[in-house]
Formats: C-alpha cells, sequence, structure tokens
DNA sequence: CAAATATATTGATACATTTCAATATATCAA
DNA sequence: TTGATATATTGAAATGTATCAATATATTTG
C-alpha cells in the first residue's frame, strides 16, 4: 500500500462520525444501510452524505445501491492492508 | 482504545510527512533523531518540529532528549493497540 | 559567562475540511 | 406521469491544519 493510499485511509479513519459509522457497521454485522446513520449520527443529511463519501473514496466501505437504498459493507482487503502497513512499521 | 485517541491517531497518521518519519523510523531500526529529519522530509525546521508534535501527542512516539539533541521511538503498544482497534472493526 | 547549536513556540497567512441550506437526481408507488 | 422518498451535489460560512519567519529556550563548548 502506497504512502497516498495510507494518508487518505488515515483520514478517513480520523473523524469521530465516521469511525463511529464503521463502529456501527461492525455491530450491525456488516450491513449498514444509509437511512440508519442519522439514528446515531446528529448531522445533516448532507453531511452524513459527505462523511460517506469520505468513507468509499478511500475504500474502507463497499457500496451497494438496493432500489432507492444504499448499503455499506466494511472493505475488510483494504482494512487488512493498511493494518499491513501500520504492522510493517515495527522493525 | 477510546474513538478520541483513535481519532488523534488517524489525524496524525494521515499526512506524507508524518507517515515518511514512522517509516524512515522502522528503517533506521527504531531509532531516529530530529536532525535527521530534515534528510527526507523538505520543509522548515518549524514545520517538522510541528508534525514531530502531533506524533507525539498521539502517542505514536516516544521522544527522549540526548543532551540538545532528541532521539525518537515508535511506541509499538499504542501502535499495537490502534491496530487492535482496527481489527475489531471486522465482524 | 558568551557564542554556537538543537529544538520549541508564536503569530500570521494559506489551504483544507466540516457543516448546512438549497437544490438535484434517482427510484418507487399510485 | 405525478408525488413521495432516499441519497448526492453545490455553494458558502465556519473551523481546523500546514507552513514559515521570527523569536525563545535549553544545552554544550570555549
Amino acid at each position: 500500500m502506497d504512502v497516498r493510499k495510507v494518508e487518505r485511509i488515515s483520514k478517513a479513519l480520523s473523524d469521530p462520525s465516521r469511525i463511529a459509522m464503521l463502529q456501527q457497521l461492525a455491530q450491525k454485522e456488516n450491513c449498514l444501510y444509509c437511512h440508519e446513520i442519522s439514528d446515531f449520527v446528529d448531522l445533516s443529511q448532507p453531511s452524513i452524505s459527505h462523511h460517506v463519501k469520505q468513507l468509499s473514496d478511500a475504500d474502507l466501505i463497499l457500496v451497494e445501491k438496493e432500489g432507492r437504498q444504499v448499503k455499506y459493507k466494511l472493505n475488510k482487503t483494504v482494512l487488512d492492508e493498511y493494518v499491513a502497513f501500520l504492522n510493517g512499521l515495527k522493525i
């Protein structure tokens, strides 16, 4: 994983709302719907959309459209690659 | 590890100069001197000092004074806790 | 103690990010 | 096809971060 990618992922992870989204994603067994986000994030709809975009631009989440709804899943592959990079800093 | 801490660590990791510092730290077998940073980061002395502070405020590096020099080491414990948090997002 | 060296802090400017209201798009349902 | 619902985009204001020149502090050396 190159530095640009690490930078983008780290930036995506550096916001409490976005961290909460990923935590809820884990809680909900890796299937979170967009409309559920306002239950635990107290922000306007455009702001939520903005945060989701940061996560998906960083490839931390996978986005699926289901009719007019949007569903998210964690991208475990990318998270693993990020973790591998971090572990690589340890010697 | 709480969300605030995750946020701060992620923010510290979201800059190319700071990532480079951690990579060099690994390259140099976990012992980097402050004055060595200007060899691979093309920024003014105050900017370098600012970036080092971000890393140490996030507890990602341990700071030791050696006379008038300052030496850095990776804080493996904190990095491991951060990685553990990230892995915890995977269910 | 004075000069030199290493790093930190301050203050100002430039740049990036967050936020929301307004608006746009896309899909479903009647 | 019209109205309703879900999400995205735009544009602007507020806030936060990065950068550097100038200056401060701390340590060593003469």
